[in-house]
DNA sequence: GATACCATGTAAGTCGTTACATGATTAT
DNA sequence: ATAATCATGTAACGACTTACATGGTATC
């Protein structure tokens, strides 16, 4: 039985025979949306579908360089996966650093915490705009009527997500700068009860 | 150097010294919203920490059952966690298994499809009810002023993150099932050019 | 009497990262 | 020349899961 890794390169060579440096390309860390994964994984997977004949290689020579393996599904691989696919998916956690860090963010010196922030930002931010490039680039191939019929749906399913996600992770980094930020400027200063303290639209208007 | 569930525990045991079996209950799957762990993970762990001398443990006699070991985070390893923190963070792959079947979904016949999205959907909608519950009973006790000084603030920016995570995630099943449920309707059934083949909002509004 | 929860640990095995290893090709 | 990319693999290590193991307490 193949790994959740095998299943995503079984998805993967069901959409077209690929090599492995291919599949290895498209799952790189951090753009790859449908599975990531390095190729220290991926060459050794890949070994293994094949001895479980779920997938099958040809050498393809080239005219410059080593030939290339390329490895396409077999029926008994198709099927493996769609037998696959209907059975409800065990969900793993996302575990996700940067929770912690928040969590704890308390323990450091608001400008530390400020800047923290603002580099996570920054990093959603610029994942953000190269997924919706990549997106962008799909729309034209994917029509609009019956989408789900496009052989790139599944493709375009999975940017939607990734793109989803950024954009939720960027909202709540906002969130928490301002929490900081509007602690940052009561500092020292005494309050005067009854009206705001501070305003808490600066950083939510930083898009 | 402690691993990310390490620092995890950290962060957790400098809110409060907690035995073992406490941290586990915080993080058991799938509710746990700073960092998912089981107790077979955690407890090796905790005596890392120890031997480390991050931590301390001691033994807390009850009047019944087995003495809990209670762990305190010490001087060092506060020490240790906040340097932590200011380090930026490395990002690590969210890799979800039901994203691999989302990508393959044409595969399968429509009908498995739909109860297969409608099945992820109910998850996503229970978990999301159960985190909502947690953030009210929070929320009386995070003052609305001033938030991020509150002790419970790490606690109410991981739910609200996990609460935006859930939301996302059930949002992008309706729009999954919305458009495997539009092909399903157009099966076999000639389209007309000119006026849309089908209303897109009857899954749209099944909130 | 059975089931569920309290409470703590260990062992085997899988998943995943990082680094080592090789060698050709293309771009600056 | 030097670096980056193409292209494929392996080995050591660390993270994580699952199952084994134990024994008391509370509830139905």
């Amino acid at each position: 039985m193949p790994s959740s890794l095998g299943y995503a390169i079984l998805a993967m060579l069901a959409a077209k025979p690929q090599s492995g440096y291919d599949i290895a390309r498209q799952m790189k860390p951090p753009l790859g949306i449908l599975w990531q994964a390095k190729h220290g994984q991926i060459y050794p997977e890949l070994a293994r579908l094949v001895k479980l004949g779920l997938v099958e290689v040809e050498r393809v020579d080239t005219r410059s360089g080593p030939p290339r393996r390329v490895h396409a599904i077999t029926g008994a691989g198709k099927t493996e996966l769609t037998n696959w696919i209907v059975k409800s998916p065990q969900t793993k956690p996302a575990n996700d650093e940067f929770v912690i860090k928040a969590y704890a963010l308390r323990r450091v010196p608001p400008k530390a915490a400020e800047s923290l922030l603002l580099e996570q930002l920054e990093l959603h931010n610029n994942r953000l705009a190269a997924l919706e490039q990549l997106i962008e680039a799909l729309k034209s191939r994917v029509s609009k009527q019956a989408a789900f019929e496009s052989p790139r749906f599944g493709e375009y399913a999975a940017l939607r997500r990734a793109i989803g996600f950024e954009r939720e992770q960027a909202g709540w980094c906002r969130w928490l700068l301002d929490e900081v930020s509007s602690v940052r400027r009561l500092d020292g200063r005494p309050r005067v009860p009854g009206q705001p303290a501070v305003k808490r639209s600066a950083v939510a208007r930083r898009r």
